[in-house]
DNA sequence: GCGCGGCGTGCACTGAGTGCAAGTTAGATG
DNA sequence: CATCTAACTTGCACTCAGTGCACGCCGCGC
């Protein structure tokens, strides 16, 4: 997996979504994304491990954009508080790929089952965090939290309308860790 | 997908998982899986739809031992409770299979991603179930409650030793449900 | 004996993914 | 300017997953 060039992977990844959100996942097969990108069958297998890496790795420069978001939480910040924000945070500067993404995936409903490690290595960069900053509580603790959160994410995003924006998606999101911190959440 | 026999279900699957646990996913192809079997390589794919679901694949009888553990529910038990106690049941119900799982799971950790959907179809009928008990309630809400259960399982099983059997399953599972309703836990 | 339906199987084909070796280009060095 | 090298790209050949189709076998009712 040697690459060098972000224009390169932008080219493939721009010709992919285009193609997928035209025509579905399944009826487009790397042959048709390669001609698309104008490059060689092998080169696209250099860049992407395979066919869904198109759609779900993360863009080259995205580890410094959560690592910013990451380091603007205030140090005393409750973590399920510092875990909404980050969503809405990450939402926000994720748009444009959330909004492409929601359109492969409406295009393609199978795919519904991997949506959801739609932001994976996201996630892994906030467990990183919060295991240094909650160094007192147990990492099962930390992983709870933080995989409840991003159920949280992941139980709203099939109901977003994309025509809402990401102010209806931000609703969604606040309605969902609300409702999980409302003290009765478990007696219903 | 036409399939009758339970009995030829099984030797596959029985076959495969053996395949697998010993050698892993990867090293194991469908043709080694049907050459134990005793079976052609296209009446695999008649009982399975690809490689993977011949582990994750529900057992015919799933369905109805489901049926079962759900209707043993008491009807005015809190959500939360019912779907604590359901995934204990559950996975006393299901232990060998649990055990074969984590046991190919160990073997083979690039299937830790798939794991998640282990019990997916147990899941959709406790959400179907949830949604005619708690009408009352937005789906949003059901399918929160429902997604955090699921998170706790999915969240506990990868640090599950083994070894301390399904009575050291069931301590974490506790402990994961308890954390979560514990009154404080969205401050840490 | 005859049709019929369910199931298993062989065959041929598409498409994903990989290892290897060769080609290309750009920059560093003499 | 020649050339060496390292990074990147490419073509080729191969394995394996998955599918459509047609045929064969067997048990069943008539």
């Amino acid at each position: 997996m040697r690459q060098r060039s972000p224009e390169t992977w932008r080219q493939i990844r721009d010709s992919a979504v285009g193609l997928m959100a035209e025509r579905g996942f399944d009826a487009v097969s790397v042959d048709d994304i390669v001609a698309e990108a104008g490059i060689s069958r092998r080169t696209y297998f250099n860049y992407f491990a395979g066919k869904e890496s198109v759609l779900f790795d993360p863009d080259p420069e995205d580890p410094l954009l959560w690592a910013e978001l990451i380091a603007a939480r205030p140090a005393g910040e409750p973590l399920w508080t510092a875990l909404h924000q980050l969503i809405r945070a990450y939402t926000t500067a994720a748009a444009e790929r959330m909004i492409r993404q929601r359109l492969v995936l409406r295009a393609s409903p199978e795919l519904a089952a991997c949506s959801r490690k739609v932001c994976d290595r996201f996630w892994d960069a906030v467990r990183a965090w919060a295991s240094q900053r909650n160094a007192d509580s147990t990492e099962l603790q930390l992983d709870l939290l933080i995989n409840t959160a991003q159920t949280v994410l992941n139980t709203v995003l099939p109901r977003w309308d994309v025509d809402t924006g990401i102010a209806g998606l931000h609703r969604l999101i606040d309605e969902g860790f609300t409702l999980l911190q409302s003290p009765e959440w478990t007696t219903s």
